[in-house]
DNA sequence: CTAACGGTTACGATAGACGTAACATGCGAA
DNA sequence: TTCGCATGTTACGTCTATCGTAACCGTTAG
């Protein structure tokens, strides 16, 4: 059977049971078949992994027949936010940034070769950038190139593509100016995007670092491109200084 | 092998790997060992569950070897925080009633035979209750008696243990005398327990209908007695009569 | 030094998870 | 109505994936 070659002691069953989770995380109320055709399962290794991840209450499902994550998974996922230092941390900075910045804020960590938004803190007026925790973005575009600039060179090399698609028509493509802007970005300590991910975003991003110096995080605020002038940026950037150091400092890191 | 008889198409890897989850989110950097033991697994099983879950990011390990949970675990919690009605509307309502009574409140629903805490909104005041999303408690003592007394008879009756427990001297032990309490609840619909719980606390709580009038929850207002004279008791309910309703409401209840 | 403990690997035996196939049910079209 | 095509479910025999044993490193402690 020339099937996975390169598998480290993974239990298949557990391994399927927990892409049935992130396919009841990505799809509210999807049905026992959407979730088998999705992950090319048989239906009844689904429905057996989904009885028992109900019986464990990390699903429920409807009276419709429609499956929803479960309450035991509020209890984990709260206990996770306990846990991970960098959220516990980040979590009461990135409110008190959304409040003063009044634009949405972001921390985002790199999870192997994208960057994963892990808290955010949206400030209360209506028109706002979302944010979702959970949502994945390449590394080279906008605000997450922060987190690739402090990477030891060879690993940053690794993560590059060897193509970059352009998501808009300001998203870096070649290789070189990429290579170059990150330079910068090392240099400065900031990055700023202007409509690199979606058209009518800027934002401003910074660096988290951990107790031995090496960027765990980045934090941004991002905002509508139309109200943002070039003091605001500035103001953001200014904010985002004291916000890093407050988290990194947090962390353990002085300087 | 007369082990477990009673058990429904439940896959067994699975299911200890939940159980793994479970011990990893209440005992933050714990070791192989001790899951092993905990569980009374063995040492192999439990390393290929926990290689298997931090494969998907569910769990990590920490430099010193310690496991805490993963980055996945803080999507998926989020991810079930919006997917679960009651969360994402009562979210909100918390935060505010917890603003206007300066109090610590929570949401609990009813798991099994126990009251279970989902969410909860703290005021940020030196001294007060503190809530864990997550611990659960017996449903005949304090707040909680209102998931018990709206319940149907018969599985009302088969919820109660046999023998209550008392966990201050102010718990009520003897059934009959729980049987009329409840009967005053579902008459009056709050409840206030004195102490029942814990001897320095009172709360007031009240239930939460869905769609169909049935109670799914119960939030309730704790705080320390010394503080707390009857005039604000009173406050207490008030507030709470207008979030349960709103909640309500949001779930789809019209009186 | 040995003993004890935590973590890990190897391997062969077997329980248990697997897919196939068939059944149940509902819905809509012909 | 009957047929077709979904979804969800059960049954069962095959065989594989998962298990525990045992042995192996390291480190710590005594």
């Amino acid at each position: 059977m020339p099937h996975n070659e390169i598998k480290a002691d993974i239990i298949q069953s557990v391994d399927v049971a927990i892409s049935v989770l992130m396919e009841v995380a990505a799809n509210p109320d999807c049905r026992l078949s959407n979730i088998a055709r999705s992950l090319g399962e048989t239906k009844p290794r689904i429905l057996r992994s989904l009885r028992t991840l109900e019986h464990r209450g990390l699903v429920q499902k409807t009276h419709e027949g429609g499956y929803l994550l479960g309450n035991a998974m509020l209890v984990l996922g709260t206990a996770a936010s306990m846990q991970i230092d960098l959220v516990k941390i980040a979590g009461p900075v990135l409110e008190s940034l959304a409040l003063k910045a009044y634009e949405t804020v972001q921390l985002r960590i790199r999870d192997n070769t994208e960057a994963l938004c892990i808290a955010k803190a949206e400030p209360s007026r209506d028109l706002r950038v979302h944010a979702v925790v959970g949502r994945r973005r390449p590394l080279y575009a906008g605000s997450s190139k922060v987190l690739l600039a402090f990477l030891p060179e060879d690993l940053r090399n690794e993560l590059l593509p060897i193509s970059l698609d352009s998501m808009t028509a300001r998203t870096i493509t070649e290789r070189a100016k990429l290579v170059q802007e990150l330079e910068t970005i090392r240099a400065t300590g900031y990055c700023i995007s202007r409509g690199e991910v979606s058209e009518q975003l800027v934002s401003v991003s910074l660096p988290v670092r951990g107790y031995d110096g090496s960027v765990l995080a980045a934090i941004n605020i991002a905002a509508p491109a139309f109200r943002t002038q070039e003091a605001d940026l500035d103001r953001y950037r200014s904010l985002l200084v004291e916000g890093a150091a407050k988290i990194s400092a947090g962390l353990g890191w002085s300087r």
